[in-house]
DNA sequence: CTCCAGGTTCTGC
DNA sequence: GCAGAACATGGA
């Protein structure tokens, strides 16, 4: 099935490529397939036009393509470096996606990079995850059930996190903590072997849709000591530094500032 | 070979 | 409470 969105301020490679969405097969012609743990779609961006191929719905709730931009252009214009990202990489959104796959996203994050986490929930899915085509769907929720496999993922130290996580969690406990306020969600995902306080964040903004996370990691602590404190700060500081300044959109001021930084010469 | 990456946990004060 | 080390792995 093809379906064709209108958008505007909306920028599909800007989006897929800030470090939010983990697994995403790009092909030449200008297609993403993005994969979840219950379908795959291909997506592509013509000018305004979003192309889908497959369930229109989960495109537009993964892409979060229908919230409204105009209040979150404002905020970003407040600040000038905020509003230079903004000019720089336009168009990124906050994707909505399963808090399932982006835990497990995240929890292979730490002390990581971005192509080595790719390569890790690729090979969770090709070793987890239900054949679909060509491709591995992501696994399902207590599907990650083997320490050996797991390490063979290439996940380091990060494998016995996610195998316990894996046994830990159900999908009703995830969709529980939509229902808690940001405080009270962060906590619960902190009882999480392997998640403190930036992981948690992360998934409370990509995932919940807790606009006010500010997830502080290398590069928000560079840009933020280097442009904003011009001193040496803790992640505590720099994480009440961003939420105070850049409420109540700080997650969104968070992900521009991250590119910015982190593409930068 | 050394350094670093969307950190967390453990240890020792 | 806090800073410092340990934790695997692959790419530059």
């Amino acid at each position: 099935m093809q379906t064709k969105i209108q958008v505007s301020d909306f920028n599909l490679d800007n989006t897929l490529f800030s470090g939010q969405f983990f697994y995403i097969q790009s092909e030449p012609d200008g297609w993403h397939r993005l994969i979840t743990d219950t379908e795959s779609i291909r997506v592509k961006q013509e000018g305004n036009t979003i192309e889908i191929d497959g369930n229109p719905e989960l495109a537009k709730e993964l892409l979060n393509i229908s919230q409204d931009f105009a209040p979150i252009k404002a905020h970003l214009e407040k600040d000038s470096l905020t509003s230079e990202a903004h000019k720089k990489y336009p168009g990124i959104r906050i994707m909505k996606q399963s808090p399932w796959q982006c835990l497990i996203g995240f929890v292979c994050s730490s002390a990581s990079n971005i192509p080595k986490i790719k390569k890790n929930i690729l090979l969770l899915s090709k070793n987890f995850g239900q054949q679909n085509g060509d491709h591995f769907l992501f696994p399902k929720v207590g599907k990650i059930n083997n320490l050996a496999t797991i390490e063979s993922c290439a996940t380091g130290f990060r494998s016995n996190y996610i195998y316990q996580i894996n046994s830990i969690i159900t999908e009703s406990w995830l969709n529980s903590l939509y229902n808690l306020d940001y405080e009270e969600a962060k906590k619960e995902l902190m009882i999480l072997p392997g998640v403190g306080e930036k992981i948690a964040d992360c998934v409370l903004l990509f995932a919940y849709g807790k606009q006010e996370a500010f997830p502080v990691d290398i590069w928000i602590k560079r840009v933020i000591e280097e442009q904003y404190l011009k001193s040496a700060a803790n992640n505590k500081k720099i994480k009440e530094f961003g939420q105070t300044k850049f409420a109540p959109y700080a997650g969104y001021s968070q992900q521009y500032l991250y590119q910015w930084r982190r593409l930068q010469k």
